[in-house]
DNA sequence: ATATATTTGGATGATATATATCCGTAATCA
DNA sequence: TGATTACGGATATATATCATCCAAATATAT
């Protein structure tokens, strides 16, 4: 069960446009420059997160991604879903129901005991990601982060709002 | 991100042996036959379970699976790592390492934030996991399931072993 | 208006992973 | 010896992920 790489570029983004001045937007090829990946297939995940309002776009000269909302209200979860989907991992194919133990649909009231351990174990995986949010991502890397790469990011950054 | 329907068959076998007389094992035909799934692909799945020791085997006529220790000391954990592996489904790649804001590798001693938030959800879902025995799952079909379909499967059971 | 920059969505191809089957070998039992 | 069974390697097929390209829509500036 691997993750999209997707994911991954998702929630980088997103933690690089929380450091945006206002006004200002990132176009998909700065994106994808910035994080060294390819351009039309973030392009692809970042459209989900449009779709998702976790970012807002402009399009033509000056336009680009900017968050949909306070880094504040976006968690990791709105992430994952927007990128992923919001089916359940575990997906329960009803294999009580064949064999020669099946009795009639009337006894499968309740979904499949196996199933509801799986799906109440991703239960908590949701809750701790709806915890994290993309502003305690930042402050957390302010804190963590090489100075010197911080400095890198942010003269960077002005490269693109200021020209 | 989608779970191996292997999983599900590796469960759900688990609970069935762990209704096997002592002394009796089951052989990967009859159990492909009792779910209702293809035999060659089960026994790879069967042959994970073994390598992990969730699941002993013997050779021969009268052989076949039975658990390799009690349903008590097995949980879903076990289980889903031993078919799907221990790997983290998020794989950081480790992306604020390239792009214009890179420094010199010293300065990534702690892992990536992202990835550690993303660890961290995962290891709340392994926990879950941990918490529920095979030896639960069975304990609460016992209460739920229809009993024509428990005897059912007993009857069809005592058809092997008794054989 | 025209040219430029940008997102959007559809179509398509490439690569990787999951699913499934087959076969030869080893082990076990009667 | 013959039957039964697990095991592991090889291979085939299906599906999902990864990636690219293009036409259309939209916005800005001149």
């Amino acid at each position: 069960m691997k993750m999209s790489e997707g994911i991954e570029w998702a929630i980088h983004c997103c933690t690089l446009l929380a450091a945006l001045p206002e006004g200002t937007a990132l176009p998909v090829g700065r994106l994808s420059e910035f994080h060294d990946v390819p351009k039309d297939y973030l392009a692809k995940h970042l459209q989900s997160l449009s779709r998702a309002g976790i970012v807002q776009t402009t399009r033509g000269p000056g336009g680009g991604y900017r968050l949909g909302r306070p880094a504040e209200r976006i968690t990791l979860l709105d992430v994952v879903e927007a990128i992923d989907g919001k089916d359940p991992c575990f997906q329960c194919t009803e294999i009580r129901r064949r064999g020669p133990s099946a009795v009639g649909a009337a006894a499968y009231k309740k979904p499949c005991g196996i199933a509801r351990a799986m799906w109440s174990a991703e239960a908590a995986w949701r809750r701790e990601l709806q915890k994290v949010t993309i502003a305690a991502l930042v402050a957390q890397a302010a804190e963590e982060v090489d100075p010197k790469q911080i400095e890198k990011s942010i003269s960077w950054l002005e490269r693109t709002t200021g020209g």
